[in-house]
DNA sequence: GTTCACATATATAGCGCCGATATATCGGCA
DNA sequence: TGCCGATATATCGGCGCTATATATGTGAAC
């Protein structure tokens, strides 16, 4: 799926600048199933500003950039409604943690429990941003934040009742891959 | 996480070509929570040739390019230790489906439905794989299917509990988005 | 017995996108 | 005062995915 196609529905949730749209991306909503940075947002918003399915209304600031505000347009409805229709990709999981876990037989144990810490504390962390609702979610957000949650909560069960497994087979001393 | 990294990654397990490296992303078992393709394998393990970090043996094969088999050298096993020690990036878990979602209250129930049985139908399958232990996997491998499989089994659980609070918000009727 | 899809095997072109950086100003904190 | 982080736009370099080209063997379907 194209930036293109996330720019057209960070709209639909309303009128937003290029700094807002990655904001959704960065911190909000959006953050936790999806990617987009500056460099594709600002071509992508570009691109459907010439293609006509958003429009962009400059607002003058003082000692600043103009501030753009970007607006959906009827054929940019359409568009994204034809966009969601199309088959959708499997979900993605990558994980250099896992990768690395693969030669936790060649690492030091100590190593091997500190990523483990680590990994388990973050997990944490995002446990308990998913388990904030926000009253200005949309059914659809809520849903998400929900099913992130869900997956969340068994990691952390998996990784705390199993890591031993792991740590077990990590070398005693020095490493050496 | 570079290609190049997850190439010398995938040398640890033996020597390997190319493609056999391809198929280890793409239907092996890093599949699960690796992505590299031709467009990087193949680029990389020139680069890693440049640098000395692998060797590569061509095989001379009847009436076919020949087979390169391309083997780790001790540079290359400390290369990969030292990055493996470097800081671990989280997770990644992007998901159009979610996406998708966030837009059910302007899509026809029955997409939403389809949608649904199709996502589970997927997972269901994936379960699957992830259930079958190999007797060649490393405990890392096998460490990584188990996390896998509890990622899974809650996914569904998930969805299969929740999907009514979705399904309840998409528009009887038809779409409009 | 022939067709046809799939597996083996390497390689590259096009293009999309991430990460970093540049530019400029304001508010808050120390 | 000095510095950091937020606001706001934009681009460059390089990495990597998708699709394609090339060539042939294998096995299943019909």
């Amino acid at each position: 799926m194209q930036v293109t196609t996330l720019c057209l529905g960070a709209l639909v949730f309303g009128d937003a600048t290029g700094y807002e749209i990655n904001k959704m991306f960065e911190d909000g909503p959006f953050s936790h199933f999806l990617d987009a940075s500056y460099g594709s947002i600002y071509p992508a918003l570009m691109r459907l500003t010439e293609e006509g399915l958003v429009t962009c209304k400059a607002e003058a600031q003082e000692r600043r950039p103009d501030k753009k505000i970007y607006s959906l347009t009827e054929k940019g409805r359409l568009k994204l409604r034809e966009a969601l229709q199309q088959p959708i990709a499997d979900d993605k999981f990558r994980s250099e943690f896992l990768f690395t876990l693969l030669f936790a037989h060649l690492l030091p144990r100590n190593r091997v429990r500190t990523m483990m810490d680590h990994r388990l504390a973050a997990l944490k962390e995002k446990l308990i941003e998913l388990s904030q609702p926000d009253a200005e979610d949309t059914p659809g957000m809520d849903f998400a934040r929900q099913y992130g949650y869900a997956i969340y909560s068994a990691s952390i069960d998996f990784l705390e009742n199993k890591r031993h497994l792991i740590e077990e087979i990590a070398t005693e001393e020095e490493a050496h891959v």
